[in-house]
DNA sequence: CCTTAGCACTCATTAATTAAGAGTGCTAAC
DNA sequence: GTTAGCACTCTTAATTAATGAGTGCTAAGG
């Protein structure tokens, strides 16, 4: 596994061109473009050797080398250098956090925009899920004859609501002790937690202190449900993309039909969601082509990264790319955006330390 | 502008063709397929009529002809017989509502979808906003030590939320005081209302009412600001997108670049708000072609129509494809839609009469 | 033994040429 | 007014040829 000096040197011109050019890569522009000391027959033994090796493939007899799937995992593991971001850009990126929304999805969306303008790639965010956290108001607000609002709002300021029908002839009084009593029991709790024994409970409870039960337990079946259907929804929706279109100016998917087939993974949420969820808990993790389980991606790379509310992590954001990705770029774009979404969710006025 | 009849014929069969095969019409293959019990040379010599007329174009000289937007506007308005949808497919959309979500953000998500997938173009729904409707509940719920959620509710059920951070020091029976005279004041009035005499007024009312008058003010101040950004979030955010890669199933964005600029439209939630805003109030909307505003639509058609929650008209859904549009079907699809999503939201058990 | 110049060979890309076919427009006959 | 016939136009597809980038191999040089 271990090359030599030229070799990695070699290797990453290689890598470093064909990132830049989506050409394949002769001997000749190597020895020229970088000046490694030795003649385009040096390199191209070297190049058979690190073809050899796996390192690197051949379109067609004829033609310069491009990476392989395994060439790129090297170049990330040892050779990749984080460039420094320009000040500009940097800069670009405070600004854009400077006048914080106040909406959690807002800011998320915003997050989304900026992620592929400052990449140039497809990005995309999955918003943080109220199911893992603890709960901290229930609210049954009435709209209307028979139907009513219920707000749930966790300890992180992430609001759910959903419409629900009211058993009939429920009075708002009623309603309010049934909020109480329910906010009392599931305070602190998370939506995960919120089981069949709760419900037991708390259907026991409502029997004791509330008058008119049957009203009282429609109600918190309804509450549940809602529960439930949130803790679903949470997982299955909430992901937005950002620059989408991105993918249509990278000349290997000047293709329309691998456009498509791309484009259509990224209106599957369902997919998206698993690729997003199955990864490495920590940190940046980088997937490149085939190390990536959906058939679908295995000829494009994916560099995400997790943020945190109150020191929990709570969602992922992610790069989606062609395999020949400028990973050192996006990966320093990622760090600082991660962490300007962690400060800004938690509240804090934004502005990172170096 | 009145064609004879059978100019009219000719016209509808010379549309329906390119409409399904989206390739110029020739005389003959009109003669063959469609018995007008004339032969090709005569058929040729209505086409060039027509051409005069302004109702079709050459490509080249020796090439079948294509309907001009004239053409398809004549056609639209004249010509076009609404298909009934068959059966199975009316079906297949009352399916999709019938265990409908509670939450309106996704009903909406769920339309855009189901609209796109049954005709095969990309579907734009815009939202109901929050600022034409009645305010029904506003609550401050702190989190945390210095923060806390606004959550605005409206007479329809639409919620909003924010993020504020709290004046230093107040205490949560002062913001339940604060969030009960406002209240008070704002129930009833739309998020338009909530102007600057509003503001003094409430500004005066809190003074006399409350002991700690500047943190209430305080309050009170930030409030006021989320609501102003809450109402402009809401016109200019709020647009959900199905099916978006349909268009590259449409011969006539084979070529990648034009593909691109369509999809980059749609990725301009500016442009696209106005596109939606912009339109006739009542029933079903037909944009073709050049009758479009915006530049980068003058080869594209828009069919829209508006729903309404409770009465009001509060959001618009549109469909977005070639000018070679089936737009027999879109209509036929986006009324039974529209009916759907209107009394769904309202909260009523969605079966629609026929 | 590693490096390098030289050269034959491969193969994709591009341009040029040709052939085929679809459709029109016109004319003349019905 | 309608239709058959035919010459003409122009696109599309297929063929062929030319170009050129890049390799692999061999043999000479340090």
């Amino acid at each position: 596994m271990s090359l030599d000096e030229r070799k990695k040197r070699i290797l990453q011109a290689i890598i470093d061109s064909y990132i830049d050019s989506a050409e394949p890569v002769g001997s000749r522009f190597i020895a020229r473009r970088y000046d490694l000391g030795v003649s385009p027959a040096t390199i191209r033994n070297e190049m058979s050797d690190l073809e050899e090796l796996g390192y690197l493939e051949q379109p067609h007899t004829s033609a310069g080398r491009i990476p392989s799937d395994k060439g790129y995992r090297f170049y990330v593991d040892f050779l990749l250098e984080i460039h420094k971001l320009a000040a500009r850009e940097v800069a670009h990126i405070d600004d854009w956090y400077q006048n914080r929304a106040r909406e959690i999805d807002l800011q998320i969306q915003r997050t989304a925009k900026i992620l592929s303008q400052m990449t140039n790639y497809t990005s995309l965010i999955m918003g943080p899920t109220l199911s893992e956290q603890e709960l901290r108001y229930l609210q049954i607000l009435p709209i209307g004859e028979s139907t009513a609002v219920i707000v749930l709002v966790n300890e992180t300021g992430i609001v759910e609501h959903r419409n629900v029908d009211l058993p009939d002839g429920i009075r708002e009084e009623e309603l309010n002790a049934i909020a109480e009593i329910m906010n009392e029991r599931l305070r602190g709790k998370t939506l995960d937690d919120v089981k069949e024994a709760l419900f037991r409970e708390l259907h026991q409870e409502l029997s004791l202190r509330l008058d008119r039960i049957h009203l009282a337990q429609q109600m918190l079946e309804q509450v549940f449900q809602i529960m439930d259907e949130t803790v679903l929804d949470c997982q299955e929706e909430r992901i937005y993309l950002g620059g989408a279109t991105n993918i249509l100016s990278q000349p290997e998917f000047k293709d329309i039909e691998k456009a498509r087939l791309v484009l259509g993974l990224l209106e599957e949420e369902k997919t998206l969601r698993q690729v997003l969820t199955d990864l490495a808990p920590e940190g940046i993790t980088i997937r490149i082509g085939h190390e990536n389980t959906a058939v679908e991606m295995q000829n494009l790379s994916m560099v995400t990264a997790r943020y945190e509310i109150g020191g929990k992590l709570v969602g992922t954001i992610g790069v989606l790319g062609p395999t020949r990705m400028d990973y050192g770029r996006v990966v320093s774009v990622m760090d600082r955006i991660t962490r300007h979404l962690t400060n800004s969710l938690a509240g804090k006025k934004t502005r990172c330390e170096k």
